[in-house]
DNA sequence: GTGTTTTCTTGACTCGTTCAAGAAAGCGCG
DNA sequence: CGCGCTTTCTTGAACGAGTCAAGAAAACAC
């Protein structure tokens, strides 16, 4: 086992409670979802912990690359456990789905602007709007 | 004067309104706004005009494409005027500041993903996270 | 002008998230 | 294995962007 959860906090540093595991594993078992579900998957495990466990939880693992953070205009903020990888993501406009796409070419063409204005990039992020399958057929009747 | 306020919000089928002219002025005239600085320019023509005369406005126009909405994960709302350019932003991590982008290929390259999960597409987001350079420089004291 | 529809005003309210203080748990050390 | 320091969790209140709702006012067509 040589990611176990508990691996990872040690090597960012952090300790290993039982809050930090349950929302790790939370984040792991659904990706991108919101704080709500995060929170009541932990609950599943630990019924008592409280909501700002959760909320510090995660940006804890945030901050230290465990999880990552996205947050699609008009959604509250989700989270998912890919990290590293520079993929992106589809959203659904209708029901709100998110979708993971690699990045096409591989190696992060993204992170290349056509002017930086000076900027000091890190990170590129793309997101992808539309309708997914099931609201695509059920909003273009036809 | 063929871009007109008036002739814009006419031929989107909406009405002429003082609130309106003045919010459609004041995004044009600050770029990348937050609500809140909307709301103060255009108080610096109509004194009186209530947030929801704002909010609705910019939620109108947005709506009828004359402005656009952008809303980098962890910001308020801000408002653009440059719409259907294709154009995308950096976003500063430190200071928030906002800086435009044309698209680097310049027709809709981003609008391809690399496996499209069944999604109908209509928009590619891309935002380049980055420190600006008067954060970059400032940051790395070396 | 008059009437109908849209839009603005006012004010309360929701909800995700954050702040703060003290209690509890984790971890290193002897 | 217990001790003490530090980090993390609990509890509960607060914050703020944005939304909702009802009535008044303004815009447009005739």
């Amino acid at each position: 086992m040589t990611t176990a959860p508990e691996h990872q906090l040690r090597e960012a540093g952090l300790r290993v409670t039982r809050p930090r595991l349950a929302v790790l594993a939370a984040v792991h078992a659904h990706p991108h979802a919101d704080t709500e579900a995060i929170l009541g998957a932990v609950r599943a495990d630990l019924p008592d912990v409280s909501h700002q466990a959760v909320y510090d939880s995660l940006h804890t693992l945030t901050g230290h690359g465990l999880v990552r953070r996205i947050k699609p205009a008009g959604s509250v903020a989700r989270y998912e456990s890919r990290t590293g990888d520079n993929h992106h993501h589809l959203v659904c406009r209708s029901c709100g789905l998110i979708a993971d796409v690699d990045c096409a070419v591989g190696h992060t063409p993204c992170l290349t602007a056509s002017d930086d204005h000076g900027f000091v990039i890190d990170e590129a992020e793309v997101v992808y709007w539309g309708l997914c399958p099931t609201c695509s057929t059920r909003t273009q009747p036809e």
